[in-house]
RNA sequence: GGAGGGCUGGCCGAGUGGUUGAAGGCGGCGGUCUUGAAAACCGCUAGGGAGGUACCCACUCCUUCCUCAUGGGUUCGAAUCCCAUGCCCUCCGCCA
């Protein structure tokens, strides 16, 4: 949600934030409109209200014939008052509804456009050359099979298209992979958390992904609970209707989970390998912090994720994602794409958004306001610190001629390889 | 799944229809006293919304509404009565 305040006095940088988003301005004014219309009610319903009260006290007072008297006169204003609250109450949802139907104002700087007009920032590390004596590279399933590290085959039988299952040095590889990820993001300041994966629909709404993006989300319709793709949703959730004190500096958490995605839309999109499943598990960095500090945070993160892949030794890039592209709960939102050799193309690995005080005030996540009375909602951020995907990235990158593939000095304390071998 | 008990402010805890947004205590903040501290004593101390006041914003101030788990209902009037839901606790059953 953002803040009203903003939309009363600048409503132009809404409808422009709502333009370079390839959306609808016209949402502004309505809001605006509800938005007197809602005051004008409430006011009503405040002054009756106030009324009934104070005639209530004298009821209370009266005795014998003068209360029955006064009784028959509350009675009819009773009636009133009822119908003035359902007024009030009406626009006030209606209201609510359209507000919060508003994206984030996207931060200045973020490239106008939808998905391809992202812009690159930097390109960081080497393509690898085709080992000698390889036609081509190998794409991570024929490695992964090679190795008995995937089975893609049995994970369509067991659960269908777009499962997996990984195995032997697969499984091992992915928990070293994200053994490294928390062990790094402790050493950060982070508290590790392991999140549940299953969330009421408040809380789930109010991390922004019932919006346009609902399609992707898996509901158990039986239990009322959503399954979450990331754990962004349990983190930011987990301080919901909290006062934080964040004068000591952010609150910073990596959450651990499975993450599930229904991936509708994307049909025939990467169907073979473990680019786009259903489920897959993650470590994510997620952060409240001072609203004033956002912007520098997101930095922090971004320079995080840029560590974890170094430590990797992938190629990879950086980009600004266009405006278009940002998802309703993010301000601006920076992806490191890795480099994929047998695709010849970039792909993303890791994501961080700065949602400023847009989910905490769905929330009602605050701090204390330090001179003076009163609270005002805080920031919060993710990004990614490792992923299932990862394994991608890191079989193809580092695959040489024999189909072994070189573990990354950095993984190796965590998965006690140096060397991934074929299998049989 | 069945049977009970409970849910009040940062915390504990009174309150069973009418000036109760809520006694009392703890904690916190400020003050008096003290060389300093402690103790003692005094005062203040929930969150949110709307309107007004103001040179814009903010603060202060004033008015007012909402909130005693949540949502309905009864009533002129609900923390207090009724219904539903959620959560916590105890016991039984079931599963692991």
């Amino acid at each position: 949600m953002i803040d009203l305040r903003v939309l009363r006095d600048d409503p132009e940088a809404v409808r422009a934030s709502q333009r370079a988003r390839g959306e609808d301005g016209a949402v502004v004014d309505r809001v605006l409109d509800l938005d007197v219309r809602r005051r004008a009610a409430i006011s009503e319903f405040e002054r009756l209200r106030a009324e009934q009260k104070s005639r209530g006290k004298d009821v209370a007072k009266a005795k014998g014939e003068e209360k029955q008297a006064l009784l028959a006169d509350v009675k009819e204003l009773s009636e009133r008052v009822k119908a003035a609250e359902a007024d009030s109450a009406a626009l006030g949802a209606e209201f609510d509804a359209a507000l919060r139907s508003i994206p984030n104002v996207v931060e200045d700087g973020v490239p106008p456009g939808g998905e391809d007009d992202y812009v690159v920032l930097e390109e960081v590390g080497a393509h690898p050359q085709l080992p000698e004596g390889l036609d081509a590279w190998r794409d991570h399933l024929e490695l992964g099979e090679a190795l008995g590290a995937i089975d893609t085959a049995r994970g369509a039988k067991v659960s269908g298209s777009r499962f997996y299952f990984l195995t032997g040095v697969g499984a091992r590889l992915e928990l070293a992979l994200l053994n490294l990820a928390v062990s790094r993001a402790v050493a950060a300041g982070f508290t590790p958390m392991i999140t549940p994966t299953l969330v009421k629909p408040e809380v789930m709404a109010g991390t922004g992904f019932l919006g346009a993006h609902a399609a992707e989300v898996y509901k158990l319709e039986e239990d009322d609970l959503y399954l979450t793709g990331t754990s962004e949703v349990a983190l930011a959730g987990y301080h919901s209707d909290e006062i934080l004190d964040l004068s000591a500096g952010p609150r910073r958490y990596a959450g651990w989970s499975a993450c599930y995605r229904r991936e509708a839309g994307s049909y025939g999109k990467d169907t073979r390998g473990i680019i786009r499943v259903h489920q897959f598990h993650k470590v994510e960095m997620f952060s409240f912090c001072r609203p004033e500090d956002a912007a520098a945070e997101h930095r922090r993160l971004l320079g995080f994720e840029k560590d974890m892949l170094a430590a990797v030794e992938v190629p990879y890039r950086v980009i600004d994602t266009a405006a278009g592209d940002l998802g309703s709960s993010a301000a601006r939102k920076f992806d490191c794409e890795a480099w994929v050799p047998s695709q010849g193309a970039y792909r993303e690995l890791t994501s961080t958004s700065n949602c400023t005080t847009f989910q905490a005030r769905r929330l009602g996540i605050r701090e204390r306001v330090e001179d003076g009375a009163g609270t005002r909602p805080v920031a919060t951020l993710n990004g990614t610190l490792a992923t299932t995907r990862w394994l991608v990235a890191i079989l193809e990158n580092h695959q040489q001629a024999d189909g072994s593939v070189r573990v990354p000095a950095a993984l190796q304390p965590f998965l006690g390889l140096e060397v991934l071998q074929p299998v049989g």
